[in-house]
DNA sequence: AGCACGCCGACT
DNA sequence: GTCGGCGTGCTC
């Protein structure tokens, strides 16, 4: 125990839970610091950078055993204090090491200790003589043209950093007087914005006065809007009114739903510096963004999952869009649910926070009808456009030919005579799932993984999907030596080929993961899909969130059972989600849209309930469901999972902490398995997990701290790699 | 996680 | 004789 004058608690970069304690650095004020700044310190046998979270006088840790610091890296915070905050709870609430999870919080540039741009970020702006050039006379120049055309479209400048072009065609066109190179600075945007180009229908003018009225004070709502309702519209016109009180807006999107599209509506409407920050950013235009947002310069910040952690001085509001989305939860390390760190954010900053969905979790559901969040219908579908006429195929006793029932094909020929466009879904790629012996059923499996493999056509493959390996495609069976091996089941690629068969002559386009791997490709198909020259899309779930394909008008889901019987139970619930959300691409237009659904299980009732009477009866089962079976969010649920490269060591880690439990028998908390996974071995290592679930969220909190803190020390945590998952959303 | 210390097998 | 295997301990 030690009392001293400055003593300063810094978050290392480290798995352990706890934070430590420095001296003052030799010759530093300790006025001039502030927590959030970084700490560079000594830390065993190295140096780190830590984070400063608070100084103060006392230390359990003797005198003589705390070292100085050895420098301070910043002179402002790199996080501010909600930041701080937030990270701090998640810290306790996920049961994460805070060094890791602060970690988490910041662009790795950061960590690694670059200082930030001080005084304005470098960009590049059009000039007088500029803004008069139209782009199209630069054609036998293009890299000069879309450098123009990309200011044309950013007014206020475009980060240096973010400008994908040589600096040689900069310099030229800065020599020809078109372009100027600046410093964006919080005064940079040019003022007033586009005002809102459609009026809004009552609905939408309903929801947007009900949250302006309770601008300024933490009011969390869920904007409940069937596709096509205008949701973004809303999204837009809360924007322009926090932009109008000198605020900063905070949009947070799931990964798949950040297209170009979204942000070029966004910056059409608003022509002021966007940050934008998703997983495809370098780590310099990462920080790029990050300080965009961080100095106030961005009054509009759009990202993924990890965005919820950037620093606004000026904070005004939060959308989530697709709130049900799982990728806003993180579902590695740092097990963080954006969507959930919003609501904590806006509460604390005292600002409105809206979550918005077609299809909402009956997490914020339940929010609802607890009256914690207020919710907003969005019902109608704006223009002419009506709901779509949902159908089941039943599979069972038909011959399917590559995946496609008669009656599917049959409609397809139909809306295509109708001059109709046509998406097929199917979640799943590459030629067919399985490679099967006909002489002996052998099929073809994953060393690594419990899992057979896909045989995809392009590169004559077998592709594991869970750890990414591939082999050759065997040609004689490796179990009877026969050669009689066929691919059973379909993927995109098979579909796609017997499209071509069965519509001779019908442009069409497929979107997955292996189409679009080239960089620009998906804005390329998307848009080739928008267009209508491809009059058949086809392609899994990338082509199912958000996008508009307005001449859509029959959906076919080509598998929906996969969703129908799991072990996970949540799936139902994400299998309706996702059959709404793809719906939902059908008939946005004036002719009326048709979805057809193949299932092998037409009777299942939740799968009635969804096409009779649509998500919100759906959800309202469901929910009464959770209740009778006592699950999420109904109750609270946390996982510990285990992995080890031998067959029982993490079963036998897992049951030893279930013997502990029970040993010390907390109340209120049931504890179920352990089970090995679904898919127990993958990538060679074999995985196990234990539920902990319990009616008060306290109570499972209170054991879970526990129970992380002993496992920091006990020896057989170091035989496996485990990992703590408070509400989860996969439970294998 | 890193990183070092420490005590037992096959090799320049 | 040593190089190096990974068990164990520690990080203010």
């Amino acid at each position: 125990m030690t009392v001293h004058n400055n003593i300063l608690r810094i978050a290392v970069p480290s798995p352990l839970y706890r934070s430590f304690d420095y001296l003052l650095p030799t010759g530093v004020e300790p006025h001039a610091l502030q927590a959030g700044v970084r700490v560079r310190v000594p830390f065993g046998r190295r140096t780190v950078i830590g984070v400063l979270l608070d100084i103060t006088t006392e230390s359990a840790v003797a005198i003589d055993k705390l070292k100085p610091a050895l420098a301070v890296l910043d002179s402002e915070p790199v996080l501010n204090s909600d930041i701080l905050s937030m990270v701090q709870w998640a810290s306790d609430y996920y049961h994460h090491p805070i060094g890791d999870a602060l970690t988490a919080a910041l662009p790795v540039l950061l960590r690694r200790g670059e200082a930030p741009e001080a005084g304005g970020i470098p960009a590049w702006r059009l000039t007088a003589a500029g803004r008069k050039i139209d782009s199209a006379t630069l054609a036998r120049a293009p890299r000069q043209q879309t450098v123009i055309a990309t200011l044309h479209g950013q007014p206020p400048g475009v980060a240096r950093n973010t400008l994908d072009t040589s600096a040689t065609v900069l310099r030229t066109l800065a020599e020809k007087g078109w372009i100027e190179s600046f410093h964006l600075t919080p005064g940079s945007d040019i003022g007033t914005t586009t005002p809102s180009p459609h009026t809004l229908n009552p609905a939408q003018q309903h929801a947007v006065d009900a949250i302006l009225k309770q601008y300024g004070q933490f009011s969390p709502f869920l904007l409940e809007g069937v596709t096509g309702s205008g949701k973004t519209e809303v999204y837009l016109t809360l924007v322009e009114h926090a932009l109008a009180r000198q605020q900063q807006a905070l949009v947070l999107v799931p990964e798949i739903g950040l297209t170009p599209q979204l942000v070029d509506r966004f910056r059409q409407r608003f022509p002021v510096p966007l940050a934008v920050l998703h997983s495809g950013l370098s780590e310099r235009e990462r920080l790029t963004a990050w300080q965009l947002a961080r100095t106030g310069t961005a009054p509009v910040i759009i990202g993924t999952r990890s965005a919820i952690f950037t620093p606004l001085p000026r904070p005004g509001l939060i959308l989530v869009d697709e709130e049900h989305d799982a990728s806003l939860k993180q579902q590695d390390g740092f097990r963080y649910s954006a969507r959930d760190l919003a609501i904590w954010r806006a509460r604390q900053l005292d600002i409105p926070v809206v979550l918005g969905s077609a299809t909402p979790s009956l997490e914020s559901l339940l929010n609802v009808e607890q009256k914690r969040y207020q919710r907003l219908d969005l019902p109608e579908r704006t223009g002419v456009a009506r709901p779509p006429a949902f159908r089941l195929v039943d599979i069972r006793e038909q011959r399917l030919e590559d995946g496609l029932s008669t009656a599917l094909l049959k409609r397809i020929q139909e809306h295509l005579d109708a001059a109709g466009q046509v998406l097929l879904f199917l979640n799943r790629r590459g030629f067919a799932p399985t490679l099967m012996c006909y002489g002996c059923d052998w099929v073809a499996e994953c060393r690594r993984c419990d899992a057979r493999m896909t045989w995809h056509q392009h590169d004559g493959r077998l592709h594991c999907h869970h750890c990414g390996s591939q082999r050759p495609v065997d040609s004689v069976c490796p179990s009877c030596q026969g050669t009689d091996l066929h691919p059973v089941g379909q993927g995109t690629e098979r579909v796609e080929q017997a499209l071509a068969t069965h519509f001779p002559g019908v442009e069409h386009i497929r979107i997955d993961r292996d189409t679009t791997r080239r960089k620009g490709e998906l804005d390329r198909l998307l848009g080739q899909a928008r267009s209508g020259t491809s009059r058949i899309l086809l392609g899994t779930q990338m082509l199912a969130k958000g996008h508009h394909f307005p001449n859509v008008t029959l959906v076919g889901i080509l598998d929906a059972d996969h969703g129908l019987f799991s072990t996970d139970f949540r799936a139902s619930e994400r299998m309706a989600q996702l059959i709404v959300q793809v719906a939902g691409r059908a008939g946005r237009h004036e002719r009326p849209g048709e979805v057809l659904i193949q299932t092998c299980h037409p009777e299942h009732p939740l799968l009635q309930l969804l096409i009779t009477q649509g998500y919100p009866a759906f959800a309202r089962a469901a929910l009464t469901e959770r209740r009778t079976a006592q699950m999420p969010p109904v109750t609270s649920m946390a996982l510990l999972r285990a992995e080890a490269p031998a067959a029982d060591t993490a079963m036998g880690f897992l049951a030893s902490i279930q013997q502990r439990i029970r040993a010390t028998g907390l109340p209120g908390v049931d504890v179920w398995g352990p089970v090995p996974a679904t898919m127990e071995r993958r990538a060679g290592r074999f995985r196990a997990q234990l539920m902990l679930q319990s009616a008060q969220r306290g109570d499972l909190q209170r054991l879970l701290s526990t129970l992380v803190r002993q496992l920091e020390h006990t020896k057989e945590a170091r035989q496996v790699r485990w990992s703590v998952d408070v509400d989860p959303v996969d439970t294998y």
